[in-house]
DNA sequence: ACTATTTAAATCGCGTGCGATATAATTTTC
DNA sequence: GAAAATTATATCGCACGCGATTTAAATAGT
């Protein structure tokens, strides 16, 4: 009985954790065109979707903690490529928006998806194998992400 | 096309990256314990599994580059759980040990996965889903990973 | 109204994680 | 067998990632 979990989970948690920094170095060279980072690939993603939200949107969508958000944004912040600033209606929230420059480089970013599957093609997964696996893992995502904050996580 | 790419790599990619620092966290209350974090816990399954192997060895059964190891391994060595020494026959190379210590917590850590499962039971993923699951990463582990080192990835 | 609680961000400290580079020991090549 | 290439580890700098704490603003409780 123990045996057996003990045996799951050395098998399981590991290649998760394996393979999402895999994954990481796959995009760092399309990234390093446009000079971000992963994270900050995806809080542009974020903003990217939906323009003008508050750091805790993107905390919340990125299951990150406010002390991961807050130095990453400043960060494209003093690339140009976001705006911060104190909402009127709660000045407890500050507002993020995208400046011309971060809204250009959606475009460019544009070509990444499509070029990242030819980095992973290696793996040989068929298509309906990476969307099972991606099904399984939102399942996980869910219930655990959930544990911290019940709102919808989609980046979809 | 490149629509349907696009959409399957915003999709897969980052839940695997959530899924992982989720992981890692629902490891942490039982790590605190120990007083080790999540990656030392790896070096020390390594160890535990097969003593007085060299940081080579580490580095590639963990995925992970010298620059992370090091200073990691010399975090386990000044808390007294393991001892660095130079190999005499390749004086290149480090020969990591297990001190009294080190092999001692690996008792104190064998109901760690048991309990995890426990973390993880919120998920309602059978046992059959979470092999799966497992099958599937491997699979990306092995060819992603082979691209940098050829050698075995195995932590089983 | 006024204090207590909650909420939103920010700050601090520390441990990864990695690109780039350095150093020293071994192996290869000629 | 000496120079060149390779291998094993270490060092440096920077960007996360998070626990713990702080600050300020809004809300709740009385």
């Amino acid at each position: 009985m123990a045996t057996e979990h003990l045996k799951l989970e050395n098998q399981l948690c590991f290649p998760v954790y394996a393979v999402s920094r895999l994954i990481t170095r796959a995009y760092q060279p399309f990234l390093d065109e446009l000079g971000i980072t992963y994270p900050q690939y995806l809080a542009l993603l974020v903003l990217w979707e939906k323009d003008n939200v508050t750091v805790n949107d993107i905390r919340q969508k990125l299951v990150l903690n406010t002390n991961t958000v807050t130095p990453l944004l400043k960060r494209l912040e003093t690339m140009g490529l976001i705006r911060r600033s104190k909402s009127t209606q709660d000045e407890r929230k500050v507002l993020v928006e995208l400046t011309p420059e971060g809204r250009a480089l959606e475009s460019r970013a544009a070509t990444i998806p499509e070029r990242l599957v030819g980095s992973l093609s290696t793996t040989d997964l068929s298509v309906d194998e990476w969307m099972d696996l991606k099904a399984k893992l939102d399942r996980v995502l869910t219930s655990l992400g959930s544990q911290q904050n019940p709102t919808d996580l989609g980046l979809d």
